[in-house]
DNA sequence: CGGACAAGCTGA
DNA sequence: CAGCTTGTCCGG
């Protein structure tokens, strides 16, 4: 048994009373009494030989189904590749309420029941191409305003319903998604509420993150919305990926696995079949976005360029129109900006931003570290001015500007309606609160473009393809707007003319050179026992371990399998650690 | 985690 | 030396 107690790491033998026989199994939830007290416990090995000088218990209880199989040896895996406590898997993997079924041995998978009508159209060619690309995951870039819910009615077309999963990045798009393939007629059922009827293998499954550990016994197929998005992966330690997960069950399974995004990442392209439609139903499938270049504004003129006033207007002027700014406050980057000719400060090694240097008087990149003197690489002036504002003061200079009323949009203020509202200002949370929208602008794309870690491109280039899937296509008249002092940045080239691939080349090659994901493995320790542990890893010679800071380590492997058997041979020490397997920032 | 028990500190 | 705090160990 595996305790569900989130310190204890051991387990521990119980027998099995022949009232329990039936109910209880491998997965099964069970309580046990440990230590005079009763805890709840998952059932991790079966049939285990009797320890010499060690009296077992009976099980106190059967606390009805949890993981079958399957995915009880997925979760011992994912418990190796990020290094944590399998039981934060099994608690993943388990119904939120007890659910006691009689072992049926009926239904599974046999139940061929036909597929929803072919959508037809250019989903029919993206799917059969992405399922021709042989084993391992394929990729489908599809733009932000094509409709991927075609995409995944023509994969049910063709492998019918049963043992199908389908995620999606939030919970309104699963649900959404859901009532989409209901209304065509497939059999579903959407997580966590339906952890019951996917166990019987039979309807597609729905879901979030954490429906990619749906207690199928076997995946037909599984495909994967927004591939791209963050919400996929887990922030709290262990830093597990429901795209990951997703990829070694279809692995094991010897199923296909279609990643869906307007902006594929490198990690998810490399070494995968990538599938695109034409160049000509790209282009459509993204809005116009402009890029309105601020290098020759003064660093102190506000945060709203004339071209992006007059945008405004024409939108706000129609009785209907809606309009999205977005300011990213929360970020702790600060940008520096010539005060003679306006250039941003930036990184000549890796176009990240420089930040005073605390030491010295020189600029530090704040992503690798390098430093320059504290001069314009432009035009030699030792003038720098630092840029900061806020969403607070953008709302009031937007509300004077315009004459309608901004409304602020933080990741902190309530999530009432904003339905109503034809001027909203916020963080990208604004992104995700709005489902439609005439005009996205980002006040200052920069902060994204540069922020001070690895992938900040690629997240830079979602955060646009978000914002383009609330205006909608070319067609459809919406329009992105970014004000920036990078213009020539190839993450604005990409959205621009909508080819990913002019962001994803470089980006490969920047990976490439510095040993990043999928070129190489980066995790990141923190807290107390950092040192310590960092120290063992050290000494084992396979990864590289350098210090950040007092209590924050990087290693490095040169893939996931060696990262997660170093990982996994040194002991844990027993200060408080943080371990975060395939961070992002460094 | 939380109980058990041992070793260390305090006050009369 | 009782009474209490702090630390370490262990669970089937």
């Amino acid at each position: 048994m595996a305790p569900d107690v989130p310190a204890i790491h051991r387990r521990f033998d119980y027998s099995v009373p022949p009232a329990m026989a039936t109910a209880v199994h491998l997965g099964s939830r069970v309580r046990i009494e440990l230590n005079g007290r009763r805890v709840a416990a998952w059932v991790v090995e079966d049939d285990v030989p009797p320890t010499p000088g060690v009296t077992v218990k009976a099980l106190a209880a059967s606390s009805g189904e949890g993981p079958p199989p399957p995915v009880l040896s997925l979760a011992e895996w994912a418990a190796w590749r990020w290094a944590g406590p399998i039981t934060s898997f099994l608690g993943t993997a388990s119904p939120e309420r007890v659910v006691r079924r009689p072992r049926s041995t009926a239904g599974e998978g046999v139940a061929s029941s036909s597929g929803p009508q072919s959508p037809g159209g250019g989903s029919v060619d993206l799917v059969s191409e992405a399922l021709e690309g042989g084993p391992g995951p394929a990729v489908i870039r599809l733009a932000p305003a094509l409709d991927a819910s075609l995409v995944v009615l023509e994969l049910i077309h063709r492998t019918g319903p049963a043992g199908v999963l389908v995620l999606a990045p939030s919970h309104l798009r699963a649900s959404q998604l859901a009532t989409r393939l209901d209304e065509a007629g497939v059999p579903v059922t959407l997580m966590p509420d339906g952890w019951a009827a996917a166990s019987t293998g039979r309807p597609v499954v729905v879901g979030t993150r954490a429906a990619a550990w749906s207690p199928l016994t076997r995946l037909r197929a599984a495909i994967i919305l927004d591939a791209h998005d963050e919400a996929y992966r887990e922030e709290r330690s262990p830093t597990w990926s429901a795209v990951d997960v997703t990829i070694e069950r279809c692995r094991r399974d010897g199923a296909p696995v279609l990643l869906v995004s307007p902006c594929p990442p490198v990690i998810l392209t490399e070494g995968a079949t990538v599938v695109t439609t034409s160049r000509a139903v790209e282009r459509r499938g993204w809005p116009v976005v402009e890029v309105v270049d601020r290098v020759g504004d003064d660093p102190r003129t506000g945060l709203f360029s004339e071209r992006l006033a007059h945008a405004l207007h024409a939108v706000l002027d129609r009785p209907e129109g809606r309009a999205v700014c977005i300011l990213n406050r929360t970020g702790r980057i600060r940008l520096l900006a010539c005060g003679n000719c306006g250039a941003l400060a930036r990184c000549t090694r890796c176009g990240g931003a420089l930040a005073q240097d605390a030491a010295g008087d020189g600029l530090r990149c704040r992503r690798c570290g390098e430093v320059r003197p504290a001069v314009c690489a432009e035009c030699d002036s030792t003038r720098l001015k630092a840029l900061r504002v806020g969403v607070t003061r953008a709302a009031e200079e937007l509300t004077a500007l315009t004459g309608v009323v901004a409304v602020e949009v933080t990741g902190s203020t309530d999530r009432g309606p904003l339905s109503g509202s034809r001027l909203v200002v916020g963080t990208e949370a604004a992104l995700h609160r709005m489902d439609r929208a005439d005009l996205v602008a980002f006040l200052d794309v920069d902060q994204h473009l540069l922020a001070p870690r690895f992938g900040a491109g690629e997240e830079a280039l979602a955060l646009l393809a978000r914002a383009a899937r609330l205006v909608g296509s070319r067609p459809a008249g919406g329009r992105v707007l970014v004000q920036t002092r990078v213009p020539d940045h190839e993450v604005l080239a990409a959205a621009v003319h909508a080819d990913p691939d002019l962001l994803a080349r470089p980006e490969r090659e920047l990976r490439l050179t510095i040993g990043l994901p999928p070129f190489g493995a980066v995790t990141v320790l923190r807290g107390p026992g950092s040192a310590e542990y960092a120290v063992g890893l050290r000494a084992l010679g396979s990864v590289e371990v350098s210090s950040v800071e007092p209590e924050r380590w990087m290693v490095r492997a040169p893939d996931h399998m060696a990262m997660a058997d170093a990982l996994a041979s040194v002991p844990r020490p027993t200060a408080r650690l943080r371990v975060e397997v395939d961070a992002t920032d460094a």
